[in-house]
DNA sequence: CAGTAATTTTAATTCGGATTAAAATAATGC
DNA sequence: GCATTATTTTAATCCGAATTAAAATTACTG
């Protein structure tokens, strides 16, 4: 490997590059951003993204792996901290919004998976199966342990996890839109699911 | 206007159309599906589409009416048809996942408004403002009946209507599926707006 | 059945954005 | 400052999907 620090700018730049690339998708659509888009925001030239990407295909697949990534991260985070089944989803929103709404932001909607090259295309998958399973999974434990109300779970997996996938489609910056997302969010989406009260 | 007879043909093939390219945009991406593809699926060749629409952006915006359509339709009548603000909210919902997950579907996902062109683009967002007030009304009606419980109705709107966005992305048939989404959804995004038992 | 309109196809053409190659510039280590 | 490497640009090229025009077929109408 190379030496770290030949890496780090390298490195920064893609980032930067990366979180252009989400922010234009998610404004423009997909079809309608041209990696000319995305070089003007970086003030670069089309050209020069190819020097960090192979080509627009991968540039869309590693906006998805960020996004992944942000998401399990989110969820680490929750499951580690949280006191019970209630209690770590309510983190996990909460830290999932607000990275979707803060500095690392904005995180691509994944509306452009089935366009991806075969094997990038079942990784996302795979990857976004796997955090649906490990949610619903949250799920399961707090019915178990008392704090969720029972429910369908896939269904109630489904719900929550679109609701939040959609977050990026009408938020587009503002630091007080984001810290009332951020703070209402979390209640909004798990009102339904505490088991006190019922 | 042109007899009702020559018109139904024309109309109905053109419904067979739209409902072909909805399924097209939602399973292969916007960018994934080429008229042929769209043509294919309806036993037709490419050029074929174009007796019927003027060119793909206007196949897109057409989708886009006809999800408006169906969702309007689903609010008018849970809004004739409700008892109160909670009611007509549950009704919103199963009467606009029938659609969505019934025969009448798909329905497509709006990830590409910022590529219609700009009239098209205009009306399109006109009409999803339009809907999201219309349904935060409803909210705030079920606010002041007693029947939702206080929330801010702006957040609360965003979060039923993206889960509810998302469907189609997830969704792709089946019977069996559909009668459960219909079972189950409504109860899971409404359940935390119950006013009773707080 | 003849004739006309409706619908679809075949066969080009067009066009814009993705991609590439080579050259130019900027950064870095010595 | 010099040589080497990293980064970006300029200037083509390429390519596939959208679009068009004309011809062929199919469906109606009287």
């Amino acid at each position: 490997m190379a030496s770290k620090a030949s890496e780090t700018r390298w490195e920064l730049q893609k980032d930067r590059m990366l979180r252009a690339a989400a922010r234009c998708f998610n404004e423009k659509g997909y079809s309608g951003t041209s990696l000319k888009d995305v070089a003007k925001r970086l003030g670069l030239t089309d050209a020069a993204l190819y020097y960090y990407v192979r080509n627009k295909e991968e540039l869309v697949y590693l906006c998805y792996l960020r996004a992944g990534d942000v998401g399990r991260e989110a969820l680490d985070r929750a499951i580690a901290e949280g006191t019970d089944g209630l209690d770590v989803v309510r983190r996990y929103l909460r830290y999932h919004l607000e990275v979707m709404t803060g500095e690392r932001g904005p995180i691509a909607i994944m509306s452009e998976i089935p366009s991806l090259k075969p094997a990038h295309r079942d990784e996302i998958l795979e990857i976004s199966r796997r955090h649906s399973a490990r949610f619903e999974d949250v799920l399961e434990k707090g019915i178990a342990d008392g704090s969720i109300a029972r429910c369908d779970v896939r269904m109630t997996g489904n719900a929550i996890m679109g609701s939040l996938n959609w977050v990026p489609k009408w938020f587009h910056g503002g630091a007080s839109v984001a810290d009332k997302v951020v703070a209402e969010f979390p209640a909004i989406l798990s009102a339904g699911l505490d088991a006190s009260g019922r």
